[in-house]
Parts: structure tokens; C-alpha cells; sequence
RNA sequence: GGCUGGGUAGCUCAGUUGGUAGAGCAGAGGACUGAAAAUCCUUGUGUCGGCGGUUCAAACCCGCCCUUAGCCA
């Protein structure tokens, strides 16, 4: 058993894919990817999937698992994730992982969740709160007077989970903090060897560039117009990925003329964050 | 040549009845326990096209000029 995993990431249109793909066959290795966008179907253009022929190359985990119109998470990552490890160990291969997804990367070094059950009666009851405006906070404040100090509360994003999980635990945020930060990567213990995979920056913003008119001409509005039937705009993540999201809105407005500057500005804005989140989070261990 | 809109932060533009200017985007920095290609926070002195004039006070009023888009000749 080779407990070794490989694992490249870096800044979208880096070039990781191919490097991983290379050095899979190179090494007799699996690839589980790491993206955040790639683990839905019919989204293949506008996430920059490995074409057909390259799947079959490489078995490739993680890709194509979850229908456009459901949303997945980083749970949902650990658990396929640590089954694909499984399987892939069982064999006696090596295991590459690529993906440039940070929050997901994260899961491969340290905890990203904490095993908080939300029982559905929480729920429900969080989602009565949710319905108007800053009730939620109102009532997170109530149960934990401190927990500005701990989360960010003027992120929506933060309250309703920390909510959940302090009347689930009964537990303050600072409590809740002290245990996850002691639990240990979910996917196990095994030697690591990253590779960044990144370029200079006037020949990546090119080769972002290139790539998306590339996939304009390979067809990205077509895909998306499928993906709007298939119901994509009830997955609030799918629906706002890079490249979709201004597809659609262009889609809507019937205006196709800045689609591509539009999608390229904010290409450039997600390098930017990702390399922000791998200088500064990827390895803080909170 | 005449008429009519424009000319305000790197870009797109707001600026109510005159009191020396803001928003979004971009840029820079930061956060991050289940949407993470998401979300949130911090960060804006710029000859308000130019020169004169009116006024205690003008981006806002008046005159001339420059420039740009459109229309009429």
C-alpha cells in the first residue's frame, strides 16, 4: 500500500490538468481532482474539464459526481474523496490530487469541518429566522454575546452555521473553535509532496485569455443554455461559477457583447484569490 | 457653419433648489467550519475640459474657447 499523494494545485489556467495528467501516466497514478465546478455534469466547457479522451487515459475521481441543479459541498468532497482514496490505495497506485478549489484543497491538510449533526428540527428553525432580516444575528448574539469575536457577523454567509451549530452543540463559538481546531485531517495521515503549479503573470492572464474565447468557441453559451433547462439556477454555487454566471446574465439580457471581457475580468479577480488563499490559508491551521 | 447632448477617481457614471464631491468596477490589503470559481471586511485629495465673470460661496449660474457623439445644413 503507497500512502504517498501527490498533490498539484495553483491558479486557474496554470496548467495543472495537463502536468497532473502527464505525470500520472509517467507514474502509473490515479487523479482525483480537487474543483469545486468540475464535480458537476454538463458543465465541462466553462470549468475547463479534461476532454472525454483524457478521462479514459487517467481514471480521474471527482469528476462528473453531482447533477448541475443539486449543490455540492466540501462534505460532500470528503466523503467522495476519502472513497476514491480508498479505491485507488486497494489498487496499489499512486494517488495525484489536482485542483485549484482552496477551500476543498484545505480538506487534504487539516479539518474544514467540524462532525456538528444539525438535526432537522434546527434547521427548520433556522430557516423560520432566516426569512427576515437579521433576525438570525439577532438571535446568534443572544446565545453567544461574544461571537463577534470569533466570527465575521457581518458575513451572512457565517451566521447561519455558527446559529446551527451552537443550538445543535449547545456549545459557545469559542468552545466550538477549541475542539475543531484540535481535530485532524479528514482524510487521513500519509506523506504529502505539494507542487505549485503557477506562471508568470503576463503569460497566465494570456493563457486565461486564450482560454476563454476558446471556450466561447467550443460552444460555452450552448452549454449553459442546456445547463438553465437542467435546471442550474437552483444551485446557487453551479449559477455563479466563473464563466456561467455572465453567461447567463448575458443569456437573459440577450446582450453577448462584453460576455468575454466580463468573464475574463473576473478570471483574473479568482487568480488573484486563489493565490491570496494559498499564501495566507491553505496551510493556517485555525 | 447651426442645433442638441456629453466632458467629474484608472474605467462606467451619480451629484436634489449654488455651500470646495460620491457609487459600482478595477487596483491594494485582510478574513475564511459544510455555496468556497462563493461570501465578507478595510482602503478613494480627484487642476469636477480650459479661461474669464456673477456670488460671501460654483461641478452646479453667465460668456468665450477646446473636445466628443448625434442631428440639420
Amino acid at each position: 500500500m503507497n500512502s504517498e499523494v501527490i498533490i498539484i494545485s495553483g491558479p486557474t489556467a496554470a496548467g495543472k490538468s495537463q502536468k497532473a495528467l502527464s505525470l500520472a501516466k509517467e507514474i502509473d497514478a490515479e487523479i482525483i481532482s480537487c474543483d469545486s465546478i468540475q464535480v458537476y455534469r454538463n458543465m465541462d466547457i466553462g470549468s475547463a474539464k479534461p476532454s472525454q479522451a483524457e478521462l479514459l487515459e487517467v481514471p480521474h475521481h471527482l469528476i462528473n459526481v453531482c447533477d448541475a441543479n443539486i449543490q455540492f459541498n466540501v462534505g460532500d468532497y470528503i466523503l467522495y474523496a476519502k472513497k476514491a482514496l480508498k479505491e485507488i490505495q486497494k489498487k496499489g497506485k499512486r494517488t495525484i490530487v489536482v485542483g485549484g478549489s482552496g477551500f476543498y484543497l484545505k480538506a487534504w491538510f487539516s479539518a474544514v469541518t467540524d462532525e456538528i449533526e444539525i438535526p432537522s428540527n434546527i434547521k427548520t428553525e433556522v430557516e423560520k429566522l432566516a426569512q427576515k432580516e437579521n433576525v438570525m444575528l439577532a438571535k446568534l448574539l443572544e446565545l453567544d454575546p461574544n461571537a463577534a469575536k470569533i466570527i465575521d457577523i457581518q458575513n451572512p454567509r457565517r451566521i447561519r452555521p455558527a446559529l446551527e451549530r451552537i443550538m445543535a452543540s449547545g456549545l459557545s463559538l469559542s468552545e466550538l473553535k477549541n475542539k475543531f481546531s484540535s481535530l485532524p485531517c479528514p482524510m487521513g495521515d500519509f506523506q504529502k509532496t505539494f507542487i505549485m503549479q503557477d506562471l508568470q503573470d503576463p503569460e497566465l492572464f494570456e493563457r486565461a485569455k486564450h482560454r476563454i474565447d476558446k471556450m466561447l468557441a467550443q460552444g460555452l453559451i450552448a452549454e449553459t443554455r442546456k445547463l438553465l433547462e437542467l435546471g442550474i439556477e437552483r444551485n446557487a454555487s453551479a449559477s455563479s461559477a466563473i464563466g456561467y454566471r455572465e453567461t447567463i446574465s448575458a443569456i437573459k439580457s440577450g446582450n453577448f457583447e462584453n460576455l468575454s471581457e466580463e468573464i475574463y475580468k473576473n478570471t483574473v479577480a479568482l487568480i488573484k484569490k486563489q493565490r491570496k488563499f494559498f499564501k495566507n490559508a491553505l496551510f493556517k491551521t485555525s
